[in-house]
DNA sequence: TGTATTTAGGTATTTGAATGCGCAAATATA
DNA sequence: TATATTTGCGCATTCAAATACCTAAATACA
């Protein structure tokens, strides 16, 4: 059915994957992230190029490569990767079609902007590190 | 750019028209509304269609046919509509991929869960009566 | 009865996200 | 140096939801 609330998988990853290679003491790379996630390997590999880009993650090719963290998890806010993700998030007019709509007010009110506003609070407030002592002993 | 709530233009739609049914003498054309409110008037065909069969709306075809309130405008809840147009709205699991995730509890918490619930709420409350004094004079 | 109007409903197209694929570049190690 | 491993990156494919189109059925009215 229809996701009110939507985070795209890549969302999931990237903050997965950071929390994973928090914990890890030699680096990891991607097809093992990818086994342990259940995910797909191309993918996630996409996720992890855009975190190596924007600084999150370092990377190292050849045997024995992958990722390592590059920023600490207390220093990463979920908000920074949501909004590296998926830009920032955006009220669209209702109906993407301009001024043409015959109510002053929206008829939604004001609730997408309070329910946009406390989804950002939570995730700008939540760090890495936060969720780090979830992670299930493997 | 993403939409974090993501609400369909259909719902809009759908929203839309019963206000602009209610306060109209006559009965209003799939065509007449379309122009008023700058979409598309297949799709809003398709909208009124899903409001006639779950009795909404009825409809009369042919020459000055259109359609008419079948019930009362503060009978109907906004949330009414979003669940005939969407569902009812779930929270998936992060990454639809089953219970491969090494977390223990979910790494959003229940933001997910609470902002769900917070819109629920206010669509319960609000009514298409509500929205009618908003409706600019044309 | 004929014609124009309007809804009904099935099907096709579009769109954007997710996924897959292939090859180049880097690097460890034998 | 040769080989296996692993990331980087562009492009192709798939898939589902949203949106558009097309024709049939109903009805008012001349
Ligand atoms: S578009 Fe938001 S109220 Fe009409
Ligand atoms: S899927 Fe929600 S925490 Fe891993």
């Amino acid at each position: 059915m229809g996701q009110l609330i939507h985070l795209s998988e890549a969302v999931s990853l990237a903050i997965h994957c950071l929390a994973l290679v928090s914990v890890s003491e030699k680096s990891l790379n991607a097809s093992t992230m990818a086994r342990h996630l259940g995910a797909s390997r191309n993918h996630l590999a996409k996720v992890l190029q855009q975190l190596v880009k924007h600084n999150f993650l370092s990377s190292t090719r050849g045997p024995g490569g992958g990722f390592t963290m590059r920023k600490a998890p207390g220093e990463i806010t979920l908000y920074e990767i949501y909004e590296l993700m998926e830009g920032k998030p955006e009220i669209e007019y209702c109906m993407a079609h301009g001024n043409e709509c015959p109510f002053s007010g929206c008829v939604y009110g004001n609730i997408r902007e309070k329910l946009t506003e406390e989804f950002v609070a939570f995730f700008r407030q939540r760090k890495i590190s936060d969720i780090i002592p979830a992670i299930k002993p493997s």
